[in-house]
DNA sequence: GAGATATGCAACATATCGGTTGCATATTAG
DNA sequence: CTAATATGCAACCGATATGTTGCATATCTC
């Protein structure tokens, strides 16, 4: 679940998408193509990518799609950053103890 | 930077081996090989993946190698996210007083 | 309806990924 | 020294990623 989190996030374009979604609120797709180099088709498979990860929403308005930040999806990533973190710290606990009760 | 992070994190084994050494401590290649489903020159790719991205230390000890797992590089990640949602809140605050003063 | 606009779908090329295999090297143990 | 152990290096394969191009479709504007 969250690798799929992580792989949308491994690419430099997609990257900025986000964070210009974040910025900018809901936008369509040929807005946010500007700005970064790359071709309709080129944007279009990495929204849906951040899509499919969650991190983004899509809403067909008339012809255009509005494309729209997910900030839900972002909790879950941190969530297993967290879980790392106290993993390590609870090691470092155990340690100390130990040595501790020497 | 951080892409090269998220991409690191991107993959099941290596989410399980990063997770493995921040719970169990410095090991081995083939110590952490065991209970993953790869071989291991699979194993070793991983880790160097991981190393590359900084979530990993190595140690030459003897014929052997012994991995490290590094807490300072998930802050960087964690950063991103942090920025990610001041982007995102910054926006939400801006509408709000929009809002306001009309 | 006609033209412009926003998008989707499909095929293709190139590169990289994940994984395996075979062989070479270095260190430790007897 | 010899055998076992831990690892590195290089080549290969199939699958997937990234990006492009060409064509089709849907919607809006006039």
């Amino acid at each position: 679940m969250t690798t799929q989190i992580f792989f949308a996030l491994s690419d430099p374009h997609r990257q900025e998408i986000l964070l210009r979604l974040a910025r900018g609120g809901p936008q369509t797709t040929l807005n946010l193509l500007k700005g970064i180099g790359a071709t309709r088709q080129g944007a279009t498979r990495h929204l849906l990518i951040l899509e499919e990860a969650g991190l983004v929403k899509s809403e067909k308005r008339g012809r255009e799609v509005i494309r729209e930040f997910n900030p839900e999806t972002v909790a879950l990533a941190q969530q297993w950053f967290t879980d790392l973190e106290s993993a390590w710290d609870s090691r470092l606990d155990r340690l100390r103890k130990q040595y501790e009760t020497k």
